[in-house]
DNA sequence: GCCATTGCCCAAATCGATTTGGGTTCCTAC
DNA sequence: GTAGGAACCCAAATCGATTTGGGCAATGGC
């Protein structure tokens, strides 16, 4: 049904020599800068290529290089529970449409992939140059299996469980953590809790780690509250109802915008705002849009995309890129956060 | 720095073949299903197949049968204006989700691509085996370059001046556009004023055309309030300031979420809710957490995006494939709409 | 004048699969 | 007993590029 069409075929390479009168080996040496060719044979090569509106295969091109200039982006969330059922969805977004933007910026596809470890993952994922993993869980599977065949690939967020810092990007979490809890202290609280996830990333885990150094360094008795993801505004509402039944807790530090939005749902039935500040630790339309508008932390999945994609690209071919900026996590303060002075 | 590590090298066909003491021939047959295999000597290459960990290269077989296992998504919002100035995020995200796991689903992998009919597009986006393309713009150039090479493609939303519905997957605007101004009117509505964006797409085009009829129809005056995309919130909250002048406007419409989330600022600051009616044609995030809540179209974008990748699968390889749902567009009734008796 | 170098170009091998076009056997039917 | 067909297998061509290993002039150095 689609194959009934007077396709015209695609001009080859040797279509190209035929016309330019030369061999298919100068018409690639011309493009590909390899070997010597002169100027003028060079003019009637791209003369012809041009008529004939000549587009290298990249196929052809990658069985030879083995290179097919397309990188792979494994988004462990949207993979793993489905795009409706994404959290933070901004976030998987813009790191996704960052980095198509800068692989393509470079020459490069790239290709949304499930994990091609698994069995029925299409053939092609294998061949891509690289990898791009956002939030490796634990030991994560794809990780090893990429190490083991020499395969170039980054992690954005470290697996928790492994030790090789020269595969990741990393998203600062001590250094944000501790920012957003300074912010909070700065803003007058005196007890500050966290709200984190149950999934065994580096995301959570080093939250909690950061905050607790923190609350020791403060002398704070530290306040954890684990609610897994996927409990959504429920789960940050009880998580909030079980806070403020402390008493004590005048800041709340909630990782994902769900939990914090029912965590402010809660504070509000409460009464409890302004009192009780409240930061999201990572940016989100929801939050910006909520009444009143809630402090968050912007991620900056832009800049971790390009960090990324660039110095995979180096590992991929090998070529040094321009160096990254070196800036990680900006506290959007709103309403929820800050000095008294300056809240509703 | 990538290139060296002893990276053992991939099994190929021949190592399978040599192992199995068949030739390469038997051993394409075994897993193609071509050709005739004694069941012994599958047995056999299947083992040594295992043996070697061989995984066929994507490459090397879309060389020969010109068929890559990939499809391409163009999203043009995204692709245009950049990932952090994309409207009504969610919608792509989940189209863009929803595609790759259908794509998955059928053995396919989902690539990312800019239009691939630029100079600069990496040459492995014209290797594609189909393209899906979302809210082609008015005489879309990468429409016309598909039709030309005779590539299968479908595109999300009509191209306004295009007629080939045959590569169209319909987001069914007009069917849309009554429902909810049918809505609006149950809801008490007299007066229904739209407001829409300025890219030359149908969604924006059929919304307009439909409104007109509708309004025609009931008898009303049609006011339509045209408001350039990127506009943002600003947009349309002047839109709304524009339309409340009129002092007849009972309900708006607003197809884009910032738009609606503009208007409703102004609504609110004039204390025109609940009287004026607030409806947005593509639901987000923002809406849903809004104060209060913005009543909203939800477009189905998994719906969408699986029938339209199924559709434009079976133009690529003729399988025919499970029907899709014919469901389209459902309206998430919030606080900004309704009977009045039920609204806040 | 001769050898070495350089510039320019090409034929053929290569990448790893699929597909074509036969070859063997072996069985059945007449 | 032999022709015709399956069943089974393989060598070689093919896909469209890159890369290797020369070949042939013209130039330069001695």
């Amino acid at each position: 049904m689609a194959s009934d069409r007077p396709t015209p075929r695609r001009a080859t390479i040797q279509d190209v020599a035929r016309r330019a009168g030369v061999s298919s080996t100068t018409v690639s040496h011309t493009f590909s800068g390899n070997g010597t060719v002169a100027t003028a044979t060079q003019q009637r090569v791209r003369a012809a290529a041009d008529a004939l509106g000549y587009r290298p295969d990249a196929l052809a091109r990658g069985l030879r290089s083995s290179r097919l200039g397309v990188i792979a982006l494994v988004e462990r969330s949207v993979i793993d529970f489905g795009p409706h059922a994404v959290l933070g969805v901004d976030y998987f977004l813009r790191f996704a449409g960052a980095a198509a933007l800068a692989a393509v910026d470079q020459g490069y596809g790239l290709m949304f992939v499930p994990d091609p470890s698994e069995e029925d993952a299409p053939m092609v994922a294998f061949a891509c140059d690289g990898f791009l993993v956002t939030e490796p869980t634990s030991n994560d599977h794809l990780l090893t299996t990429l190490e083991r065949h020499g395969i170039p690939h980054l992690s954005v967020g470290r697996d928790p469980a492994r030790e090789r810092p020269d595969t990741v990007v990393d998203i600062a979490t001590e250094l944000i953590t501790d920012r957003v809890l300074d912010h909070l202290a700065d803003g007058g609280a005196k007890r500050v809790a966290v709200i984190v996830g149950t999934d065994e990333n580096a995301w959570n885990l080093d939250t909690e780690a950061a905050y607790r150094a923190w609350a020791v360094r403060l002398g704070h008795e530290p306040l954890v509250v684990r609610q897994p993801e996927r409990s959504d505004e429920a789960g940050g509402r009880e998580a909030a109802e079980l806070l403020s039944s402390d008493g004590t807790v005048d800041a709340i530090y909630a990782l994902t915008a769900e939990h914090a939005l029912g965590a402010l749902a809660l504070l509000r039935e409460r009464g409890l705002l302004p009192h009780v500040q409240l930061v999201c630790g990572s940016d989100a339309e929801s939050l910006r849009a909520a009444t009143p508008a809630i402090s968050a932390v912007d991620l900056l999945p832009e800049a971790l995309a390009w960090e990324a994609t660039m110095r995979l690209l180096t590992l991929v071919d090998g070529i040094e890129r321009p160096a990254p900026t070196p800036d990680h996590g900006r506290i959007n303060v709103r309403r929820t956060s800050g000095r008294r002075d300056q809240r509703g």
